[in-house]
DNA sequence: CCTTTCATGTAACCTGTTACATGATTGG
DNA sequence: CCAATCATGTAACAGGTTACATGAAAGG
């Protein structure tokens, strides 16, 4: 998976900015990436170069001018045929994983209190996903699929948040047994 | 979350060489790293140069001679000092989770063969993760802190196939509501 | 007054990947 | 005979991160 392809579906809604995609993709945890200006200007540069985008230069009075991108027939032809190309396996990142692999080098009331501030911290993010996906889905009135996908990703993302609970519960459960 | 810490959990279980860890780190789906030989025996080298491991070389008739790392007493209290501190939240780098925001840009029947083909491959994965835990659950007899601790890490993984499956069927029936 | 927002871009760096290099032994 | 296992290591590159640079306007 490259960020490109990430890119091509934000502009195959509408035109954006590089601006506009740097928010969007640092404030999705979907597009997993940290959202650069690096990454993302150097990317708007390599598509437009491939002829899948293209921008015009908007002048704003006081504000910076600004390159608005817009996808081409090219590139949305490159997007679908991507889509249709086989998805990679998803890939999980988890530190506290790891940790609990050696978490019996711990003290019980170290490894206990390690837990709890762990699950603190993936509750929070639960709640803001939750937070994130309500306002979100706002703003659709009516319910097209791509509404209804944009909320089953949504969905995928608080699953995901409320199966580590639901593990750290268990967790909890065997770290009692050996206090 | 580096590399290193992981090899010194590793090594905390008992001595290994760079080749076994290697093996450990690309075997386990966990240890999230390609376990590539250039990263692991730089790290060594950075590790032992920090007094955190040590080696000793064994030579073997007709095998290569093979360094044997095992984790310093500092190496030990560092490995503690990282487990103690706060860790990170989980990572998701879905492809599909990507792809998916745009699956309306797809006809209804090839969206639906590319969630299929997905299925089969989160299938696929999800009995290899238990085929790897019920081997490795037959190895421990009785069942200390870290054999079950191990067993939690497994499952966690487990776990996290079987909640994208479960996510999957829901897609399809909204994929099927719009066919 | 200081921070945030808008808006673009570059330099330096770090991490991690693939591929290359060597070479004997064992198993199908 | 070919592939895999054992065992170490390096070179080249791709991908991604942090931090720097500029500069006006609006808000608390």
């Amino acid at each position: 998976m490259t960020i490109q392809y990430a890119i091509l579906g934000l502009l195959s809604r509408g035109p954006l900015s590089g601006y506009d995609l740097k928010k969007l993709i640092s404030d999705s945890s979907v597009f997993y990436w940290s959202g650069n200006n690096n990454q993302i200007y150097r990317t708007l540069v390599q598509l437009d170069q491939d002829g899948w985008v293209q921008y015009t230069v908007e002048l704003q009075a006081s504000l910076p001018a600004k390159k608005v991108y817009s996808i081409t027939e090219r590139g949305l032809a490159e997007l679908k045929s991507w889509l249709g190309s086989s998805p990679e396996l998803p890939e999980l990142r988890s530190d506290f994983l790891i940790r609990a692999a050696w978490l019996d080098l711990l003290d019980p009331t170290e490894r206990m209190a390690l837990l709890d501030r762990y699950a603190e911290d993936v509750r929070l993010q639960l709640l803001m996903e939750k937070e994130k996906n309500r306002r979100a889905s706002l703003k659709v009135g009516d319910h097209p699929l791509n509404a209804r996908l944009a909320g089953m990703v949504a969905e995928n993302l608080i699953s995901f948040y409320e199966n580590e609970l639901a593990w750290l519960q268990k967790l909890r459960a065997v770290l009692m047994e050996n206090e």
